[in-house]
DNA sequence: GCTTAAGTGCGTACATCGTACCCGGTTCAG
DNA sequence: CTGAACCGGGTACGATGTACGCACTTAAGC
């Protein structure tokens, strides 16, 4: 597994799992281990040495046991990365008192939400979702966010538009972010000794005269933080979504 | 490597290469490959088979030489990853007559070149660019596309920040668009079936009343492609940097 | 209570990866 | 002509996910 992928393993073994459809056998011995508690180990490792960290020798000497016994619970990585995945998106404190806060303040929280999310939970943002696989908590999220669009008026796609870009959005920066922190660990070099590191090359292009807009950028150009992109980017997104919500007069494409 | 990360080879090196820096050594025999024909053969490989595939075995295999061969020419796999990227990043047609299209145009231009380009070079958009290394065709695109900004009056901080917004977003959506793809030939499942195996599932949740938005949602609600998803973000994006660049009496606290 | 089939725990083995290390052959400075 | 520097590349190591198989435990059927 060269990236990490949801939705790798046998989708049907992972719903199963996911919404609890299995029956447990009467013969043989009982386990001596659950499925919840090879699901917490597999978090405690990625949230404490990472996503790379992630192997099933590793949860499986987090938990005191042999690796094959970890096959008897779960299909393969893959499924117990859906699992890892599902859990973390939950469970929702479904607070009715917030039914009537606007479509922006909605969104918004959405965002805060997830960003809070993924700084807990760094291995998150680096999984590709190309595949989600749909569970309960993941569902439970959809069906609250959802209901509070619905007043805006808009077609159902474009709600499901609306939630893509900014749940995208946010996840891409936090993931540049995370990946950014744990760089400074794998290489033991700090960010700042990076970009130092690249200043003698590029202070020798920059006299050469060949890049006369960027020799002449303000110093303080390249200071912003994650946490500033993130706000950057999301005032960004909602300005533009008010202008398709709003009907402000704009040329959407709908 | 279990993901694939810019700047993690040695960057002083890879910069020297980067920018031709090595000075041939007169002792010795001729070497039998070039930096180029490697970066090449590399680039063929990722294309043809994806990012998964791409080894220093296979490379040197695809040019016909031994494995070990390559690492006289490349310290490592990171730093030949790093010269990759800077490739396919150019070099770029620097036409004088587009000076004068507004920011918007400038964007979306960006945009849809970028998303073009990784088109071609499915493995790009898979790439973590947290460290970006510095070559000559990044620093150049880099030039063009800040001086075309500039007329914006903008800080420079802030056209920067647009520029990350607007990449950043083209970026991911290509990345999940190929990772889509992708996933359809590593897995043998098609996008369809992988949705079909999840509909069991989801319509008997629908059925027991605890979703009722979500179960009321319009048939064709998920029916859209990555392209509408990059259109649909694209215009977004641009409406919200036009409330700030044209400084607009638009609905900002919405 | 005995047999037997199912289930559990897990050791071993294999293919794949990047690359450290080493050796033999080649080329030119002195 | 000698020796240092360089090129090509074979071998080996530790890491990964997991297929396979074996020994042990349990409860159903008699």
């Amino acid at each position: 597994m060269t990236t990490d992928y949801s939705g790798s393993g046998d989708v049907s073994k992972s719903l199963e799992l996911l919404w609890g459809m299995q029956q447990r056998p009467t013969r043989g011995p009982k386990p001596g281990l659950t499925l919840e508690r090879i699901v917490d180990a597999a978090i405690e490792v990625a949230d404490a040495d990472g996503l790379a960290a992630l192997s099933m020798r590793r949860v499986a000497a987090h938990l005191g046991v042999g690796t094959m016994s970890l096959y008897r619970y779960v299909p393969g990585k893959g499924e117990l990365l859906d699992l890892m995945l599902d859990r973390v998106a939950g469970p929702v404190d479904d607070d009715p008192g917030e039914e009537s806060a606007g479509w922006r303040a909605t969104l918004e929280e959405l965002a805060r939400g997830t960003w809070q999310m993924c700084m807990k939970h760094p291995w998150y943002p680096q999984v590709d979702q190309v595949r989600p696989l749909l569970g309960p908590n993941n569902i439970a999220g959809m069906e609250r966010i959802v209901r509070r669009l619905k007043p805006t008026g808009l077609s159902d796609q474009q709600l499901v538009l609306m939630i893509s870009v900014v749940d995208g959005f946010v996840t891409t920066i936090a993931r540049s972010h995370v990946n950014a922190l744990q760089a400074e660990q794998r290489t033991g070099i700090s960010e700042e000794d990076f970009w130092a590191a690249q200043e003698p090359v590029l202070v020798k292009m920059m006299e050469t005269g060949r890049f006369p807009t960027l020799a002449a950028l303000d110093e303080n150009t390249f200071t912003f933080s994650y946490e500033d992109v993130f706000e950057f980017g999301l005032t960004t997104i909602l300005d533009g979504l008010a202008v398709l919500v709003e009907g402000g007069g704009a040329p959407a494409t709908g």
